[in-house]
DNA sequence: ATGAAAGCGCTAACAG
DNA sequence: CTGTTAGCGCTTTCAT
């Protein structure tokens, strides 16, 4: 599906979360005079260079077999000679229904939600339908006003990554006959569709893989509870340690960083390093913040994965490139957001909750002779 | 803008380009019973439920301050005992404009297109317009689709990131009303306006930077020449190297590589580090081959920079978080989409041509000791 | 201040 | 096979 050598662009990445906007960059600008604006062609226009009657016009849009060929042919040139492009809004008041979803992610410039979102959009278009994708910024207010301007656009659902935690307005909008999918929220509810990752069960592949490895004493680099992912994703560490056999209160250090990034990661690694009886591996809330771990680790001159075995969270594009590739949790972005897509367009407009399973990637963070 | 701690998601990356789709990942299914849908409240069931004609619901709607304000209360209890959402459809039938906006970009898993998105949505926001996002997979055809998909819509304007060299569809559909923006690249048109960086003024930075560090023989790590960023990329090269009184001839090796990612840049640099009068400098077409860049220095030990500087494009977020944190070329990106996106708003619907400038950022692997 | 009615562009009966 | 016509839901004169 997507391109392989995408331009010069292919390999870009988001920047951290907090930077700042880039100082001005000094356009240059080079301006021009304004050209017409006509009015568009109309489908009585084609009719009447056609000469047949609006019906017939219709026809030839969306019944070609009911049209005599030499008829077809003739209101066919007039479209062409006329540069007409139906009025999609005209038709979808007649038809009541339109080709087109909507999705409201947290943040379009974040790549899982985009990753998400280009399987929502590869589904869709199997379907011929369109995307009208949306960034809520976590703001409830954004999002309820991106829901409404969907739901006035006839939308035939939306799927959404909600803001908060109170659902009361999307159930509104379904009990109006629109179609809602929770994205990457386990639905607490029967009446709206749900699709989620198994935050728990990554959290804690990681973890036993650690347990496997010998390692008896874990650090986790953590957000906010606050965060479901994140108090998920404590749940799973702690299940497979009691699961493997040891107290999680004894085993386990939970050090709780204001925010998920790299410097987050190296602040609290370094916290990690200062306890007395050390860890021997870590577990890092998100791969960003596990290249800070690493960054501390060699500031502090301890090796990878013998003095500190480390695991990430998210496979992103550099887990696998840096100095010591790092195993990490991947999650089926893509399929989330195909199967969300999938099932909006479901006929039966049934509700499912669907848990897709993470996938521990392992590489030399964690196994290497570092 | 963009939230700080946006979940556990704010640090992802997207896969390197080319990446499989992740296996089968054993979704959980959970279904439950379908629910009813019911037609929706129309403009009129208000207006009888009110006591009013529809014409006054409109005006509440619309013009509240021409309803006494009785009669105002009257119509608001009824929308919302009956959950109204207006028709978008009929009312843009009716009004003929709509505060949508299209934008397709290559792919919307690509971060350069996204943060080119976020610029272009928050521009939108300000003016209460809503994006409709798409992607055209480098495909033309699916770029006409989208295209026609957009305008049928009514939507005021399309950003576009043009799939190919031929811009016919998008003159045309200009001369029919629509307004369109090229994104990311240099208008050839009178009629179409653009947005774009000027490719070549940052590789000649980035040159510029190196000479001054009196490297005198450097390598360019560039992809093929037909792809527009390249070219402009290897161009500005050249002219700062002439500029700085060297002849390309001799003081550049451009090496070409077929995939603009880690692995590229591996095995370009290998090739760089076989020539027999070896470069004390490297540019790479971007930062992912950068990355693979440092890989291939690092298996040689070849230190950076003092055997090898280094410098990269795009300045993705993982650059400055390194072992060797890398000199970058960074792009406006937000302020490339924000700036299309207000010259897609501008009332007088001008033609303009703009250029951002580029900005070479500065870390160790051109200046640090290693 | 409110109501009546025309019509935006299109589709879908229904006639012929 | 083609024409005629009635709306879809809404906004907007124009009356009252």
């Amino acid at each position: 599906m997507r391109a392989p050598g995408a331009g010069a662009h292919g390999s870009a990445d988001v920047p951290p979360p907090g930077a700042e906007r880039p100082a001005e960059h000094l356009p240059t600008t080079e301006g021009t005079m304004a050209t017409t604006t006509r009015r568009r062609a109309s489908i009585s226009d084609v009719a009447r260079l056609a000469q047949v009657s609006v019906g017939t016009v219709s026809n030839v849009l969306n019944r070609p077999d009911r049209v005599a060929p030499a008829t077809r042919d003739r209101v066919l040139t007039a479209i062409t000679e006329l540069d007409f492009v139906p009025n999609g809004s005209a038709r979808q008041l007649r038809a009541g229904t339109i080709t087109t979803a909507g999705a409201i992610v947290l943040d379009v410039a974040n790549p899982f939600f985009t990753d998400v979102a280009r399987g929502i959009e590869d589904r869709l278009d199997e379907a011929g339908y369109t995307l009208m994708l949306a960034s809520s910024d976590e703001d409830p207010e954004r999002e309820a006003r991106y829901l409404r301007l969907f739901e006035e656009h006839g939308v035939q659902g939306v799927m959404v990554v909600p803001a908060t935690p109170d659902l009361a307005h999307l159930e509104a909008a379904r009990a109006r006959g629109l179609r809602v999918v929770l994205l990457d929220r386990p639905s607490p509810s029967d009446t709206l569709s749900s699709v989620a990752v198994d935050d728990r069960a990554g959290a804690a592949a990681a973890t036993r893989h650690l347990l496997g490895l010998g390692h008896e004493r874990l650090a986790f680099v953590n957000g906010s509870h606050s965060i479901r992912q994140c108090a998920d994703r404590a749940a799973g560490v702690r299940a497979a340690l009691a699961e493997g056999g040891l107290d999680p209160q004894t085993a386990l250090v939970e050090i709780t960083i204001p925010s998920l990034n790299a410097d987050g990661g190296q602040t609290g690694t370094q916290q990690v390093l200062a306890l007395n009886e050390r860890p021997t591996a870590m577990l890092c809330v998100n791969d960003l913040t596990a290249l800070g771990a690493l960054r501390a680790l060699r500031a502090a001159d301890v090796p990878v994965p013998s003095g500190m075995a480390v695991v990430g969270y998210d496979d992103v594009a550099f887990a696998g490139e840096l100095a010591t590739p790092l195993t990490s949790v991947r999650q089926p972005t893509h399929q989330l957001g195909h199967h969300a897509a999938d099932l909006l367009l479901r006929p039966d407009d049934a509700v499912e909750h669907v848990t897709f399973q993470p996938e521990l990637v392992i590489r030399e963070s964690t196994t290497g002779t570092g």
